[in-house]
DNA sequence: AATCAATGTTTCATAATGTGAAATTTAGGT
DNA sequence: ACCTAAATTTCACATTATGAAACATTGATT
């Protein structure tokens, strides 16, 4: 198991710069990372000449630009994106409400891409913005993909965190939604994340019937219509179907 | 000047798996970035643990999602980005048009948010790439602020590279343009970047009367309007104004 | 199926590289 | 103007990354 210690003491600084929403001062940095001042100073400045780091005119620091530029460049999947683009839009349009375009990683779904309504009250999952698995739609169907001995392990890694009052967070309800979601093939999200928020959620598949994303919609609860469901299973078998399922 | 070697590498690794398209062999990013194979092999199983690189089926290395992560975390000016949005949305929502802010790095301007309307034919700019400053028309703005001695050495560094055949490619054509542009307070792109497109850009400033952004509109030329250029300019007003200018 | 060539991976002795304690400078607060 | 805390620089040292070479794997060709 290769690991490089500067690379490893970068990711540390790096992470830890992300978790604070303003700038952040080199002693809170070393701090965080347990890194020695002069040693995180030096880092620092190495990483600041590559772009991945900023300095605010207090010196306090940021991340950079740069990162931004390789995101753009990430290859999601077998240019999964680019593939569900069009029916991801198609999809906002005949149901006016945010669409989202998920891939799991570890534990979590992360988002990336989203296609929004041109409506005043709408629901927004940042790009790059991550949730635990047992509180989404598409998560719950991923678990269901993954097994029931990983959401053993899933539910005594995480603690299955509630976040609101409907958050599933015990293993016996959770295995039992899990198996209800996989059954018919998509899941709701009942305002678990989110107070006031709904979604219906889908999986993709590639040509190999591997899971390699999943679709949902969110909405404000009241707005979610039981007929969208097919809407959204639709344009996931479309995507999956573009991708050679 | 503090460098980090590895960092260095780190980021040629990085930036030379960005060039490509699909994933790539070991061997060509060794020889890319003129580093030992094994040292490259090395490095990249590092980057891999750190999730910034990927590997897919075929060993080839692509850029991982960790990067994604990041870059959403990115701070964008003073909350440039929050304050902007919906000022975009209503100017994409009064012309129908895709609507950009953009930020200057060095001799170019990068993406950093785009609004997009809802129409068949419309013009789309990947948020986080990047487009030289003669080239754009919020990039002459930037330019005419910079002032004469930085566009001369500007000219001199990039050649002026065309794009199109618009393209103003001469330092005497792109000085004139750059003062007219200045003393109008907004821009015009004339298909200069890309054949058939066709912008308006302003400037946005802080409290401190920095430049700190620019917006613009890009629309396919032909459905371009003159009466467009009020209302970027006013949105462009409206934001600097948030911004305390 | 067997051979071969080319690419990918591991090992390891070496020295170059990054380290961190201490010294120095800078910035902020009273 | 002083003092304190944080940021930055310096430098002797040894830990760390290096790359040549050995080895393994892949896949192409006959």
């Amino acid at each position: 198991m290769s690991t490089i210690q500067v690379i490893d003491r970068s990711v540390s600084l790096l992470d830890a710069i992300s978790q604070y929403e303003a700038p952040v001062s080199l002693k809170i940095l070393s701090a965080d990372t347990a890194l020695h001042p002069s040693t995180a100073f030096r880092i620092l400045g190495a990483l600041m000449e590559a772009g991945f780091v900023e300095k605010d005119s207090a010196g306090h620091y940021m991340l950079g630009k740069k990162l931004v530029r390789l995101a753009s460049k990430v290859r999601r999947g077998v240019d999964l994106r680019e593939q569900a683009l069009d029916v991801m839009e198609a999809l906002r349009d005949a149901i006016g409400e945010t669409v989202n375009l998920t891939v799991r990683e570890g534990d979590e779904v992360i988002y990336i891409e989203r296609v929004t309504p041109n409506r005043m009250m709408r629901v927004e999952q940042v790009i790059g913005s991550r949730a635990p698995l047992h509180v989404t739609a598409v998560g719950k169907l991923m678990l269901a993909e993954l097994g029931d001995d990983f959401i053993h392990a899933y539910a005594g890694r995480t603690g299955l965190k509630a976040y609101t009052v409907h958050t599933v967070s015990t293993e016996p309800d959770l295995l039992n939604l899990v198996h209800q979601v996989q059954a018919q093939g998509f899941a709701y999200d009942n305002e678990e994340a989110e107070e006031g928020v709904g979604c219906i959620g889908v999986l993709i598949y590639d040509n190999s019937k591997n899971v390699v994303a999943g679709l949902s919609i969110s909405a404000p609860i009241e707005r979610r219509k039981e007929e969208w469901v097919k809407l959204v299973r639709a344009a996931g078998n479309k995507i999956s179907e573009r991708l050679g399922a």
